[in-house]
DNA sequence: GCCAACGTTGGC
DNA sequence: GCCAACGTTGGC
């Protein structure tokens, strides 16, 4: 099973939301990388939900994968917000998967609390100019972040 | 609102 | 295939 991050500015799609509606389509990815690492994921797959462009970004749950990779029908839609005409039904070009809350994390992870963690000095969210939207996160950073989550601020 | 980083586009 | 211009992301 691999790890991920999914970044969302919580006024386009927050986590209470997606608590709420209790699954969604990731779509509206349109780069390349993070298009690919979406396609690379397996059901069950575990990823964390992060909260950027914010005050103080933070990291507010754990998502599971709930479909793999399918083509992001948001692309073919005139007029709308994500529409590219390279991509057709034919040959999509662009894909999503859903996701599900899987656990609200214990506490809320801050992004200035992140890097304070010396296991994460090289995790991509942390990196200066790492922008990508859906990333890859390793077993390491993985438990360091859930470890940290279950210790008092 | 600024701007650094960096992906993408398109002229050549 | 190079690379300048442009657009976007996202922390600050």
């Amino acid at each position: 099973m691999r790890h991920w991050l999914f970044k969302s500015e919580p006024s386009e799609f927050s986590w209470e939301r997606l608590v709420r509606e209790g699954r969604t389509a990731w779509s509206g990815v349109r780069n390349f990388q993070a298009r690919n690492n979406m396609m690379e994921m397996k059901v069950g797959d575990l990823g964390f939900f992060y909260h950027s462009s914010i005050a103080v970004p933070e990291i507010a749950g754990v998502v599971k994968v709930i479909r793999e990779a399918y083509p992001d029908s948001t692309a073919w839609e005139k007029g709308g917000d994500y529409y590219d005409p390279r991509s057709t039904e034919k040959k999509p070009m662009w894909y999503m998967v859903d996701v599900a809350p899987e656990e609200e994390l214990a506490r809320r992870l801050t992004l200035p609390e992140l890097r304070e963690v010396p296991a994460l000095a090289y995790m991509a969210l942390l990196r200066k100019g790492q922008r990508l939207s859906v990333q890859p996160v390793s077993p390491q950073e993985w438990n360091a972040i859930l470890s940290l989550s279950r210790k008092p601020a």
